[in-house]
DNA sequence: TACTTACATCGACGTCCATCAATCTAAAGG
DNA sequence: CCTTTAGATTGATGGACGTCGATGTAAGTA
C-alpha cells in the first residue's frame, strides 16, 4: 500500500473469486492426479482400458518392468480409484473404472469455468 | 470361470492389443498430468482459470507459500502449457489455457474406450 | 505332503521434488 | 543517480517416489 498516485493495487490486487479449490480438495484431486503422472502407470492403465480384464501378468511383458514394480503401480492406480482389481484363484483381474476417468474430465472442464 | 483348469493360459496371456500408449507418448502425458499432482499447483490454477488474468502477487496471499515456490510452481504449470505468462511492466500476468485442460480431458475419454 | 505359480510386501538404494532463505534482474518512481 | 518492488534464479534440505532383489503368502497341482 503506497500512495494511490495512480492506483496500481487495483489493477494488481483485486479481491480474489473467494470459491477456489479448498485445500483439502486440492489435496484428494491431486492424489488422482499424481496417479496419473508416471509413464509407467500411464501405460498400463492404457492396457487395462483397452480390455474388458487385464490380469497382472500381461502387464510384465509389455511394460519391461519387473513383477514388484507392477505390483506397486497397479497398487496406486486401484488406489485412486481408477482400476478396480478382483483376485479369481491364482491371477488377479483388473478393470477399468470410467466413471472415475470422466470425474477428472469433468474436473479439468469446471476449472476452466469463469466465474465473474 | 474358474473351472477352466485345462487351459489357463489362454485365459491368462492373450495377445494384447497393440495400441496401448507409445512410452514417448506417455511421458509426454504423464508430465502434463504431473504438473496436476501438486496440491498446491492445482488451487494456483483454480485461481487463474476462475479470471479472466492474475498476477502473481494474487497467488502468494491465498495460497500461503512463499514468492519462489509460488513461482516455481507457476513456471511448472506454464511448462506443461495449461497457463501462459505475460510480463507487463513489473508484473506477470497469467491466463489458463483452455484447450490444454480439453485435451486433458479427451485423452481420459479416449483412454476408457474399448478398441475390441 | 511337497512343489509350483501369481502376486503382495519388505528393505534398500538412487533420484526427483517441494520448500524456503538469500540473491539477482529488471522495471517504475523520485 | 538511488530506492523500491515484482518476480526469477540459486543453493540447500528434507521428504517422497520409482525401482528391484529377496522374501512372504495363498492358491493350484502332483
Amino acid at each position: 500500500m503506497t500512495t494511490d498516485s495512480s492506483h496500481p493495487e487495483v489493477l494488481c490486487c483485486p479481491p480474489l473469486a473467494g470459491t477456489a479449490l479448498t485445500e483439502q480438495d486440492a489435496v484428494q484431486m491431486a492424489s488422482v492426479y499424481a496417479a496419473l503422472g508416471d509413464p509407467v502407470r500411464l501405460r498400463i492403465l492404457s492396457i487395462i482400458a483397452s480390455q474388458d480384464e487385464t490380469c497382472s501378468c500381461n502387464l510384465e511383458g509389455p511394460i519391461g518392468k519387473s513383477q514388484p514394480t507392477i505390483s506397486h503401480h497397479t497398487a496406486k492406480l486401484a488406489a485412486a480409484g481408477l482400476i478396480v482389481g478382483e483376485r479369481r484363484g491364482r491371477w488377479t483381474w483388473w478393470r477399468a473404472v470410467p466413471a472415475q476417468m470422466a470425474s477428472l474430465g469433468a474436473a479439468l472442464s469446471d476449472l476452466q469455468t469463469p466465474q465473474d
